[in-house]
DNA sequence: ATCCACCGGGACGTCTTGTGTCCCGCATGC
DNA sequence: GCATGCGGGACACAAGACGTCCCGGTGGAT
């Protein structure tokens, strides 16, 4: 395992740091001497912050200090401390760089494929319950959608910090499948691991458009779905087009048609080509994609290689503000984005 | 250039940090699960620090915490972390072992041979200033002896992070050498440097016993002997006999009877074999080695694998009790340590 | 020679974080 | 049922971080 693995892991907060006097050293290396209160202007930090790194810098050897101002002491060490800071950034890189290019808040990527590694799987939902732990206040309401991947947070969450009192709604009917899978079992897990409360939703997901519209002047289904809109966070799964369709028992003539459309990506029930584009739609009980527009965040989940292209059609459709994925995955969609940017430059040429 | 060793001049304080948490981790590889009170304990730490360690090797996916307390969730990064520590703390294990076993306050041990670098004298200047500069406090005396090394001390001071207004003493006369080396000419720049004041020492440290005698008498000579005694710091070079003897104007005769006698090193006009033992003496104006006994501390600089015979002899004189030196120094010293224990294992069975 | 701009160092008040200590409810073993 | 150890919560106090301002020094321009 390499020096910079160990670290992330055991102490992550040395990057910062690390960021912090590299940023210094690197200005130095342009311009010098300056002096902090240049510095601090022009790296947009505080007078103070700079005068202690720079005391620290000087004990190190690194900068030398004098009535004009700050000078480099050691210049070599400061690209190998460049490249220092680049590897144990590691993913940190294509995080930011996807959430910028998917209009993203933020993207969370754990180590690893989970084509080739099903622990990852583990990790991904160990990523997701951190991720929420950060993020979830008592009274929160959680809408969460089924399938393995989420089924795997819920088993995660007892690395929460504390319990927390937050209402889990399932954000989709029942699709067929193991009960352990399904969104209402997933929401159950969840509330009583977090220690709050959970809402049923006994439906299937699948309904005839007429059966959907008789059942939803239920009022036990209209108060379900009442608290659905109000959601602060929608946490779900990715999915494929083609497994998608599948899980919902889709006819030959409708798979036919989602594959002639390019539909590559599924989410709620709506089939999405590469570019975020919906090419077929399902009805389904529970959330439709619509109703995330008023949701607080909508955080999707997925990894594996094979995934990478529905992912980037689910991501693409600016419905979601977070997403946590695995490694595997998102350099696949690093190259799917950086193809297409190709594709652009070549079609406008 | 090693990650550790960017590491190491970068961002110092990861060390202790690691530390702490491979200590931690290596404890629950013994025993587990175990509570942060029993931990506390073990490690003869805060309850309040280990819950704070818990709580970040929990987010970092190392243990996991439960109602019965702490398990390990990852085992094998624990030895690779272990390695890395190692690695980081380098020097700091000659520097506890020479402490250790020369009955040293502190060590401080900077990195390569001066023999083979010259510039490792500056490296050497420097952590003595900043040493210094932890040390001196206002108001301090400080006595300084001459020679490169301490004339490289003088001019490092800069490094030091204020004034400080400490009264510099040569700790002897003269010895006919470069005015630039002299004590009185290093006493006077650091006290420059420093923002303090200084005395001189007008008298040449290889006068007649008879001589010495009167001239002790005088109100002068006694003041400043005075100031001498009370000294709160010494600082001085150290010298191979043979060297010392040649800059002393020693006679042939006394030579071959300092060789004889297996003198190796020399401070302050004594001669010392490997053992620390006085086999000559000169008598010198300024500091005599058993006013050492009065003074706070007593820091001895100087590198080099050729050095570090004469090192040890004075260092096992027991005058002292900080020394600085470089790593090619401090390993021969290891070694010669190392030997000296087998020779007594061998003679003793 | 004077003025101005920038420098480092000093310092103070406020805010944030760290730490020690204690307590509560839970779980387990006897 | 009791004792012991657990994690989590919480509070008071201590320590450190930070923002902000000021002073004297330095050097360049006029």
């Amino acid at each position: 395992m390499e020096d910079t693995t160990i670290i992330q892991r055991v102490a992550p907060e040395l990057l910062p740091i690390l960021e912090l006097r590299y940023k210094i050293l690197r200005e130095l290396l342009f311009d010098q001497p300056l002096g902090r209160r240049a510095l601090a202007s022009k790296l947009q930090l505080g007078e103070r912050i700079i005068r202690r790194e720079l005391e620290r810098l000087r004990e190190g050897g690194l900068v030398e200090v004098g009535p004009d101002g700050v000078r480099l002491r050691s210049t070599p060490i400061i690209a190998e401390l460049g490249q220092l800071v680049h590897q144990l950034r590691g993913l940190r890189h294509l995080e930011e760089g996807l959430a910028r290019e998917l209009g993203l808040r933020r993207v969370v990527i754990v180590p690893g494929d989970l084509d080739e590694d099903p622990m990852v799987k583990k990790d991904l939902a160990r990523a997701t319950s951190v991720y929420l732990d950060k993020v979830l206040k008592d009274e929160d309401v959680l809408a969460v959608t089924g399938g393995t991947t989420l089924a795997e947070v819920a088993r995660s969450l007892p690395l929460f910090s504390s319990k927390r009192r937050v209402i889990v709604v399932p954000a989709r009917g029942g699709l067929g499948e193991e009960v352990e899978l399904q969104a209402n079992t997933v929401a159950a897990v969840f509330a009583r691991q977090l220690g709050g409360s959970y809402r049923l939703f006994h439906l299937p997901d699948d309904l005839p458009e007429e059966a959907m519209h008789t059942i939803s002047n239920e009022p036990k289904v209209r108060q379900i779905m009442a608290l659905l809109r109000r959601a602060d966070y929608v946490l779900h799964g990715i999915g494929t087009a083609e497994e998608m369709a599948r899980r919902r028992g889709l006819g030959p003539w409708q798979m036919e048609l989602i594959r002639k459309r390019q539909g590559v990506g599924e989410a709620f029930g709506y089939y999405f080509d590469r570019q975020g584009r919906i090419v077929y739609s399902t009805s389904s009980t529970g959330l439709r994609l619509e109703d995330l527009q008023g949701i607080g965040e909508v955080i999707a989940v997925g990894g594996g290689k094979s995934k990478a292209e529905a992912a980037l059609a689910v991501l693409s459709s600016k419905y979601q503000h977070v997403c946590i994925t695995d490694e595997g995955a998102a350099r696949v969609m690093w190259s799917l984005i950086e193809g297409d940017k190709r594709i652009s430059y070549t079609e406008g040429r």
